[in-house]
RNA sequence: CGGGGCGUAGCGCAGCAUGGCUAGCGCGCCACGCUUGGGACGUGGAGGUCGCCGGUUCGAAUCCGGCCGCCCCGACCA
């Protein structure tokens, strides 16, 4: 009767149990009277900002600048690149109208920036001393969606693309990796989130680009998420939008370039590597709220004493930069408890009579069942330690569940069995035919989510049609 | 775009095949009391143009027609 909306199981409805984590949390609910949009409420909103945050400090440190440009794109611009337009029109929303009257040129939405951000490179861009260009954009985006799910995958979402001009193809190269590392460093020390960082294959990259690579984490369920991606471009905008150079021997040539992106899709990513029955658990690095207190009291004197104390360890803890909460709300301490862990708040701490009387406090971890008893004295310094230890723990319990949940396949058999059972990373060889991936994708909703970096090279027969091949790829099903 | 479902209080639903008086229930919310070391309880209370438009009828949440919207399942995608 006490639990006002349970939490679906993970191993009753997976799909269901995301939602309602959400939903739990606070984090964001369908926007409803807009298809396949979202609200992302302060509680989410809190995370991205985060990831903002963090991001774009690892941006500046790499040397690109942060700018802005419209929502709007000619839709002739998209056209401009074949490959790029055929990629994206099925998912377009277009404005015909403004300002009551029909417009010559019709409008996209914008789903991505190349197109426009190459136009503008082209005016921005005259020799080689204005290379390398380095940009990124923090913005929103319009995809046309016909399946939606929170953060996952809706019509609109946020994200941030850089974009990026070179004068040679080693540059270029060289950039579309280091940001790919960058995605992977983000992803696993402040996300907790182990990525294996590779390259998609032709049928899988984005359209226009020369080669995409991606960074991909394996969620609870066995299924792949692809977290980031970042993209050599070739020449192929540059040639679309004439961005020309003039090189130091005073030839014209067409700039090289990369686009990279993350979105909020990774607050999704996020939720389903570490949440858990009882709610969200979120890594401290990322977390809305690390601790909350709870003052314990029987009577008015015990609450003014337990509350005083409490407020005490607040201001210390929050002196070290943690986010802290007194819950003094008159409820029951127990429905509060339930509360911030859904909430995924970090840690609680529970002062009562018996912890006045010992100086101490209760100090509980939302990743760990035990409960502690901590001396006042060491407190602060225990509550940052066991920040510091969470962040670590959560990082070493999602890789270890991403390497048992990562199988050599040897077999077609093989591979289809444990796609259809437990999933997860399928390890096998792949003669390199986009034929052989399309057909595996028919028959079992597999794809090949990525060749994986620094692959080991060995001699193998394609796991579908046996001819020879040089290294494994990872097969999932992915969202 | 194909298949299915739904629209009644903030949320979840009942009521509707057989129209009828003042439209119910659970949770949540507000007030007061009592409680507080893992989801308490009592009493009182607020909250609805029943998705929209039209029709049938003395009378429509309920029957008929149209429209709109959203969700779920399939082909595409960060």
């Amino acid at each position: 009767m006490a639990e006002q909306s349970p939490i679906t199981p993970r191993a009753k409805d997976f799909p269901e149990w995301y939602q309602d984590v959400i939903r739990a949390a606070d984090l964001a609910e369908p926007a409803h009277v807009i298809k396949g949009a979202m609200v992302i409420k302060p509680n989410g909103y809190a995370i991205w900002e985060k990831i903002q945050r963090e991001l774009d400090t690892r941006f500046k440190a790499t040397g690109h600048r942060n700018a802005y440009f419209p929502l709007f794109i000619p839709e002739s611009f998209l056209k401009k690149e074949a490959e790029h337009v055929e990629g994206f029109s099925p998912e377009l929303a277009v404005v015909t109208i403004g300002g009551g009257k029909e417009l010559e040129e019709r409008y996209v939405v914008r789903p991505t920036s190349e197109t426009i951000i190459g136009h503008f490179f082209a005016k921005w861009i005259q020799t080689h001393r204005d290379l390398p260009m380095l940009i990124n954009q923090w913005a929103n985006v319009v995809r046309w969606e016909m399946r939606t799910r929170m953060f996952l995958r809706t019509s609109e979402f946020l994200w941030q693309e850089g974009h990026t001009a070179h004068a040679t193809h080693e540059e270029s190269l060289k950039e579309t990796l280091q940001m790919l590392d960058v995605y992977a460093d983000f992803a696993e020390n402040v996300m907790a989130m182990p990525v294996v960082k590779g390259r998609k294959t032709l049928n899988e990259k984005f359209a226009g680009a020369v080669m995409s690579y991606c960074i991909e984490g394996m969620m609870q369920n066995g299924w792949a998420l692809q977290a980031g991606t970042s993209h050599d471009l070739g020449q192929n905008f540059g040639k679309a939008f004439d961005v020309k150079f003039q090189t130091v021997e005073g030839k014209s040539e067409y700039v090289w370039q990369t686009s990279w992106g993350v979105s909020t899709r990774l607050i999704g990513g996020l939720i389903m590597t570490h949440s858990d029955d009882a709610g969200l658990i979120c890594p401290p690095k990322l977390a809305t709220y690390h601790v909350v207190i709870v003052p314990i009291f029987k009577n008015d004197a015990e609450r003014a004493a337990t509350t005083e104390v409490a407020r005490r360890l607040a201001a210390d803890l929050k002196a070290k930069d943690l986010t802290v909460v007194v819950d003094d709300r008159d409820e029951r301490p127990g429905a509060k408890y339930f509360e911030w862990e859904r909430k995924g708040a970090c840690a609680r701490i529970e002062i009562g009579p018996k912890d006045l009387e010992k100086n101490s406090f209760a100090f509980k971890r939302r990743d760990l069942e035990k409960k502690e008893f901590v001396p006042m004295s060491g407190g602060v310094a225990h509550v940052l330690a066991q920040m510091d230890a969470m962040q670590g723990d959560l990082l070493r319990r999602a890789r270890a569940f991403r390497d048992a949940g990562t199988k050599r396949q040897d077999t077609w058999d093989g591979l289809k069995a444990q796609m259809e059972g437990p999933g997860g990373f399928g390890s096998a060889h792949w003669c390199g035919d986009g034929k052989c991936e399309a057909q595996v994708k028919e028959e079992t909703k597999v794809t090949i989510r990525c060749i994986p970096l620094d692959n080991p090279q060995e001699a193998g027969a394609c796991v579908r049609c046996g001819r020879p091949s040089q290294e494994r790829v990872l097969f999932a099903r992915s969202y």
